[in-house]
DNA sequence: GAGCACTGC
């Protein structure tokens, strides 16, 4: 393994600094800007460490570095291979998820935070690494946070163990305080300079304003200046936006410029999103309509100007109602410069922010840190798995409120993963080898066990459910989409129509016609070949989960699910889909309210919409479903439904729903100030916690 | 009566 000291670089010049600092120090933070280096260099500058006091005989320690992204984790080890001049996959590697490229050889491991987090739970002193580098530490990603707290334990336990910080904002001090006051390294970046400019008065409708702006810089600025990227918040809004500039720009005059609008959004079709990274055709300035993705997530060439509407949409959970919101809102500080700073890759830049000056001094400093704006039942169920039993003293750098980590504990214990005094029992246990929501991971070990028996459909419908963008419907051709979709409708609801897409797509795929079976069907078959990979991960853990349940079982444990329902080996695959999904998702119930033409959750009383999405949304309405998640745009709707009986819901969630009158309660109680119904409720069934 | 920011295991 040679290296190759990158001297262009603006790190190398702080390489001893850097290692001076590492040694004297178990954990230090450094902050280095965009297009520092320290990606690449820094774990060089590590493995030539340990090579270099290496007496080694056996494997050699491993530095893990964790990045937020899949493509980063990638595409870094790729460059990082190269530069040592070794081949990709021995000393230098990556490991994501269904994609593992290391070896007994590989000292330099790049990875996804998620990895790591996951490695944790089989070996729970990370021995075979000697550095952890979390890098990107400062996007304060939900994995990227809980390997923060579990470090920051791990550490009382492996001293020797050394953990690198590394951020790309200036405000590190945050990250030193967490640490201990762990000291702070910083690298210059190379970003040319971007120009910023403000609205003088603010702007009422930023979508207009973006498309005047559009116009306006196209016909101000030289020819061939460089193309345009502009932040938007969403689909439809960049589809109609591109309508719109694309009109008015052909009354522009003859001999301006033309402009080629393309859209970028994650929902969009690889082959579609390819458009964006395409250069423009000669004589012709490119204009990107993007949502957030261009943020982070990818890097365009030849933008020299940015228009910043400052607005995205972000997910708010509200943990009293255990319900998502999806609203455009004014983006941080850190994000609006972010933006900007995508000006500035290749040259001087400007970046036009359709907003004013005060009103940024009004945004917030920072995004608030995602592991504050989720259902953490997940997380929870790790941490608990992890032996970490007093949730509220992990040590978390921003902690999620008391509320959100109470509610996702009764969640846990409506679930049967912990028991009354808040242990982790061996269903949460089976459960956790999951990389699943925890109502989902239920849902599958009980397919598995009897009474239920639909072990495989269930793993395709989870799969299903995990992956995004099933069905891509152009607006356009909305309505064609719909009708050749029509053909796998369940009239029980989307989860099943789930399963009869997979179907049509196995029996496609049998005569090798996938490809145009997909197109037929608007159907996008890349989300189909990762159901495929996730449905096999799925399988290939399942029977370590079944292992811990018949275990159990043979300790003289109750049975795994009530008998009352029994009978099923009658029942057709719908029918046992339909009452196993009840089984794990009766917390996520909701009863037709005839009088007001809505549904109500049954917990908390709220009211919620089938999803336009759905197939049950023109149908009539079945009295009782249950649903996969609701978010709340314009008004709450429920995404995934199907219809199930509502007895079933009582009898699987009777610890939840046990009520006198044995109607689902009026409210989600709340359980920090009045003394916790519900989890009190649960604790008076102690020695028959729910199954 | 009419809609889905972005990651990740």
């Amino acid at each position: 393994m040679r290296f190759q000291y990158a001297a262009d670089l603006p790190i190398t010049s702080a390489r001893a600094k850097i290692l001076d600092m590492v040694r004297r120090h178990p954990v230090v933070v450094l902050v280095g800007e965009t297009g520092s280096g320290k990606t690449t260099q820094v774990p060089q500058y590590l493995a030539q460490e340990l090579l270099g006091a290496a007496g080694s005989s056996g494997r050699p320690p491993v530095i893990g570095v964790t990045q937020p992204r899949r493509v980063a984790a990638i595409t870094v080890a790729k460059r990082v291979a190269q530069e040592c001049g070794v081949e990709l996959g021995q000393e230098v590697g990556y490991a994501v998820r269904f994609d593992d490229q290391t070896s007994t050889k590989t000292i330099i491991k790049y990875m996804t935070d998620g990895i790591l987090l996951r490695e944790i739970l089989t070996d729970t002193t990370l021995s075979k690494y000697a550095y952890i580098v979390l890098d990107e530490a400062h996007e304060r990603t939900l994995h990227g946070d809980v390997l923060f707290g579990l470090l920051k334990q791990l550490r009382q336990r492996r001293p020797t163990l050394k953990v690198i910080v590394m951020s790309a904002t200036l405000d590190a001090e945050s990250f030193s305080r967490f640490w201990d006051n762990a000291p702070m390294g910083y690298v210059a970046g190379r970003q040319f300079p971007v120009t910023v400019f403000y609205t003088v008065e603010p702007q009422l409708d930023y979508v207009d304003a973006a498309i005047t702006t559009v116009l306006q810089l196209h016909l101000q600025e030289g020819p061939l200046q460089g193309d345009m990227l502009v932040f938007l918040t969403g689909q439809e809004e960049i589809d109609d936006a591109k309508k719109i500039l694309e009109e008015r720009s052909r009354r522009l005059s003859a001999t301006a410029m033309k402009l080629k609008v393309v859209p970028l959004y994650a929902a969009l079709p690889p082959d579609k999103q390819m458009l964006a990274f395409a250069p423009a055709p000669p004589g012709c300035r490119k204009v990107i309509l993007s949502t957030n993705i261009a943020e982070t997530s990818v890097t365009i060439n030849g933008i020299r100007y940015v228009i910043d509407t400052g607005m995205v949409k972000a997910r708010e959970y509200n943990p009293n109602t255990g319900l998502d919101a999806l609203r455009a809102v004014p983006v941080s500080r850190a994000q609006a410069r972010q933006r900007a700073g995508r000006a500035g890759r290749e040259a001087a830049g400007k970046c036009f922010r359709l907003y004013t000056e005060d009103s940024f001094d009004t945004f917030a400093q920072h995004t608030t840190p995602e592991i504050q704006r989720v259902n953490l039942s997940s997380v929870v169920l790790h941490l608990k798995h992890l032996e970490v039993h007093d949730i509220l003293q992990f040590p978390f750098m921003d902690p999620p409120s008391k509320d959100a980590l109470v509610q996702s504990l009764e969640t846990l214990l409506a679930l049967g993963a912990v028991d009354a005094d808040l242990r982790i029992t061996p269903l949460g246990t089976a459960m956790a080898l999951f990389p699943l929501d925890p109502m989902h991971a239920k849902a599958l070990i009980n397919s598995f066990l009897p009474p239920f028996r639909c072990g495989r459909a269930m793993a395709v419908i989870i799969a299903m459910l995990s992956v995004e963008n099933v069905f891509f419907t152009p607006k356009s051709e909305q309505e064609t989409a719909d009708a050749k979709r029509r053909i796998f409708a369940s009239p029980y609801g989307d989860q099943l129509t789930l399963l009869n897409v997979y179907k049509a797509y196995q029996k496609a795929k049998k005569r090798r016609g996938q490809k145009e079976w997909a197109q037929e069907h608007y159907i996008n078959l890349r989300s189909m070949a990762s159901v495929d990979d996730v449905l096999g991960q799925l399988l290939e853990l399942e029977p370590a989960a079944r292992a811990i349940m018949q275990k159990d079982a043979g300790a003289g444990a109750a049975a795994a699910n009530p008998t009352a329902l029994a009978g099923v080996e009658l029942d057709s695959e719908d029918l046992q889909v339909r009452k196993c999904l009840t089984s794990a998702c009766f917390l996520n119930a909701a009863v037709w309210s005839p009088g007001d033409r809505c549904y109500r959750t049954a917990v908390g009383r709220n009211t919620v919409h089938v999803h336009p999405g759905s197939v049950l949304f023109q149908s009539q309405k079945p009295n009782c479903v249950i649903y996969n998640s609701v978010v709340h745009t314009t008004q709450r709707f429920m995404r995934f439904v199907l219809e199930v009986e509502e007895r079933w819901v009582l009898e699987y969630g009777r610890y939840v729903y046990r009520a006198p009158d044995s109607q689902p309660k009026k409210k989600r109680p709340a359980t920090t100030a009045e003394g916790s119904s519900f989890l009190g409720g649960v604790k008076r069934a102690r020695g028959e916690a729910p199954p």
